[in-house]
DNA sequence: ACCTTGTGAATTTTT
DNA sequence: TTCACAAGGT
């Protein structure tokens, strides 16, 4: 058993570390704590806020005043909270939360920033339209404004045709559109830019006049965490405004800078790395103006540079935006092996090179095989014999796409069958997020209908759920025990072997029986104006095929059925995956989605391209040998790549093992530079 | 034979 | 965003 015995030494030095983070609290020293992968940032972040509570609690009291501790995602929020315990001095959030919690009551403030933001769109917009090439045919229009009042006009019908490939577009255009613009519809794509542009002038403007004459719904700015974009013509604004409007009203107005700095003088950030360059700005101008006033601010940053996975994230730029931080790093790692600490340090390749803490640190293993994708079913089965893989044992697979974990996890055509709708597919953004988040709250309006149903005939199958826990308390609240039985017999004899058979049960009983308690379940479960299959069938149909054409509506509603009539066990493994149920012995995720986790067991499956990138990892291997020679573009994706790959090695604990999936002898040296040595796989 | 233009397909994550 | 390919023009 290794991975046991901490070494005395290196324990001490750990608690120096810790030290030297409590003295830069107690100096007003903002500081940044680096350390890799498995080394206890979390850990030191949250005896730093426990050092805080014990040493500065009653003075923090005594003047009304909290910690921010800011976290990049929910998850990192919930699990802060849980293990700090319960304390109101804290106040534990994302920086989204935090943030607009601090701003938004100066509505005046931000409905003037608002309007500057709609001046601004609109500059650029038409900017856009005075210089692109795309829109010259545009430029040349003798009349251009005669154009789009015929476009606004026409909303309606761009609305229904703008999700249309060229060739239909073009047709239902022409049909309306006056014979002298028909040359702008040589190029579709460039057609509804342009219009999509014009549109947006359009509405921009009439929102600047409605803010001018103050009507009721212009005089707020909102946020609204649900959406990922901007409705700026109705005053919503989405995550990256809300950091932008929050830099602006903090760079602003010095009272508001004040405020923050005498309500919160202790200001921690978990993950800095990934977080906004917004919001390093904001903590910045936050430090030099408490240090003009002479009111003391601690800014403490806790991350790790290599790990910096998301574009939008500061990453290494952090020490440019705020300067003169106190570095304070920690070398050691608490989680692996030394053969994958080994291998790490080789990624990362900087001046955080890890050393276990613990003394019996060896009998790892990590191997570098390529092969080709044939050979994923028989990899797996080696990796799961060798190391001895069981239910209580699990190996974790790695794979690039959420398709892939999608498809492996045993929910392939339920995910197909849903992107394959034409909603999907003009909101591809959409597709992970509202089919696979594990945050019921973020899943589509078609998915959670379908989660819901595959949640109560799961419920009903079960013969140890609880009457209760079938339904709604609403319901069961006021039933009499005899009503209850009855009720639940119902549910009990809609006995189905498909979602579609089981919904049909479900509508079929709904008209026959009498029992208004099962009705009132029925609604509850489903909102629809007709309690019908048909309808249930017309409610998907409008939320996955929107403004279908009329002669399509019948090949979409065949798609859907086959939806429902996949098999149950795919539903199954779909809502366990949902849930993380990890029921299977191997369980597949994204690179991206295991940050912050760790395993045992892992295999990450590898290849040349990802997403846009056709030479994402083969290009990383090909130029780790050295990265003098790359310019500024090359060396953001060199790193990019490198950060990913450091964060899905990181993740393991004792075994590691790399299957390529391409051709590999172009960049052989750059692989062995990092795993030693290069196995073919042969089965 | 070669060039231009238009089109579609590939897609991670968080707020 | 980048690439491949088809269609049509020179």
């Amino acid at each position: 058993m290794s991975l046991s015995i901490i070494s005395e030494e290196k324990k001490q030095q750990e608690q120096q570390i810790q030290k030297d983070i409590f003295q830069c609290i107690d100096d007003y020293d903002d500081m940044i704590f680096n350390a890799g992968a498995g080394a206890g940032k979390t850990f030191a972040l949250i005896k730093s806020l426990k050092y805080i509570i014990e040493k500065k609690g009653d003075r923090l009291n005594h003047h009304n005043q909290n910690v921010i501790c800011i976290t990049y995602t929910n998850v990192a929020t919930n699990e802060i909270k849980d293990r700090l315990g319960n304390t109101k001095l804290v106040k534990v959030s994302t920086i989204h939360e935090r943030l607009w919690d601090l701003i938004k009551d100066y509505q005046k403030q931000l409905v003037k920033i608002h309007i500057e933001k709609l001046e601004k769109e609109i500059e650029i917009i038409n900017n856009e339209l005075g210089t692109e090439t795309k829109f010259e045919k545009y430029r040349a229009l003798v009349d251009k404004g005669a154009f789009v009042s015929s476009m606004s006009q026409n909303r309606d019908t761009y609305y229904q045709n703008k999700d249309k490939g060229a060739g239909d577009f073009r047709t239902a255009f022409k049909a309306f559109l006056d014979e002298q613009y028909h040359g702008l519809l040589t190029n579709v794509s460039h057609f509804k830019s342009l219009v999509g542009k014009l549109y947006k002038v359009q509405d921009y403007e009439e929102c600047l006049e409605k803010i001018g004459r103050e009507e009721a719904k212009y005089k707020t700015v909102i946020y609204n965490a649900r959406f990922n974009i901007d409705k700026l013509h109705r005053m919503l604004i989405s995550h990256d405004t809300l950091l932008e409007y929050a830099y602006k009203i903090i760079e602003t107005y010095d009272l508001v800078k004040q405020i923050i700095i005498d309500k919160y003088p202790y200001i921690l950030i978990d993950e800095y790395q990934d977080t906004h360059e917004n919001v390093l700005k904001i903590l910045n101008l936050l430090s030099q103006y408490s240090r003009q006033i002479k009111h003391s601010v601690f800014i403490g940053y806790f991350g790790d540079t290599a790990q910096n996975i998301y574009d939008d994230g500061v990453g290494k730029n952090i020490f440019e935006l705020h300067q003169n931080l106190e570095n304070i790093t920690k070398v050691y790692n608490r989680r692996s092996t030394n053969e994958v600490i080994n291998v790490i340090n080789k990624i990362r390749n900087d001046d955080i090179q890890q050393l276990s803490i613990y003394r019996d640190a060896d009998g790892g293993l990590v191997e570098f095989y390529y092969g080709n994708q044939d050979n994923i079913d028989s990899f797996i089965n080696k990796c799961k014999d060798d190391w001895g893989i069981s239910q209580e044992k699990k190996l974790h697979c790695l794979v690039l796409t959420n398709e892939l974990v999608a498809k492996y996890n045993g929910f392939e055509n339920i995910y197909q069958k849903l992107k394959d709708t034409k909603y999907y597919k003009s909101n591809w953004q959409s597709i992970n997020t509202e089919v696979l988040s594990n945050d019921l709250s973020k899943l589509g309006n078609i998915p959670i209908l379908l989660y819901r149903v595959v949640e109560l005939k799961r419920k009903i199958d079960n013969p140890k759920t609880p009457i209760t826990d079938i339904l709604n308390e609403k319901i069961y609240r006021n039933l009499t025990f005899q009503e209850l039985k009855e009720l639940i017999e119902i549910f009990k004899s809609l006995n189905n072997s498909s979602i579609k058979e089981f919904l049909i049960a479900i509508f079929t009983v709904y008209h026959i029986t009498e029992n208004q308690n099962y009705k009132e379940a029925i609604k509850e479960l489903v909102q629809l104006e007709e309690y019908s299959f048909d309808s249930f069938l017309g409610h998907m149909l409008q939320n996955l095929f929107p403004n279908v054409n009329e002669e399509d509506i019948e090949t979409s509603k065949i798609h859907l059925t086959e939806l429902l009539e996949v098999e149950l066990e795919e539903y199954t493994f779909w809502f366990e995956f949902i849930n993380k149920i990890e029921n299977k012995d191997v369980i597949y995720h994204t690179y991206h989605g295991t940050k912050g986790e760790e395993y045992d067991n892992i295999i990450i499956f590898m290849q040349n391209n990802f997403g846009f990138d056709r030479k994402k990892f083969s290009s990383y291997f090909s130029k780790c040998l050295d990265t003098s020679e790359l310019g500024e573009e090359e060396l953001i994706k060199f790193t990019n790549t490198k950060n990913l790959l450091y964060v899905s090695c990181s993740r393991a604990i004792n075994n590691l093992r790399i299957l390529y999936l391409d051709d590999i002898s172009e960049f052989r040296s750059g692989i062995e530079s990092i795993f030693d040595s290069i196995n073919e796989y042969q089965t």
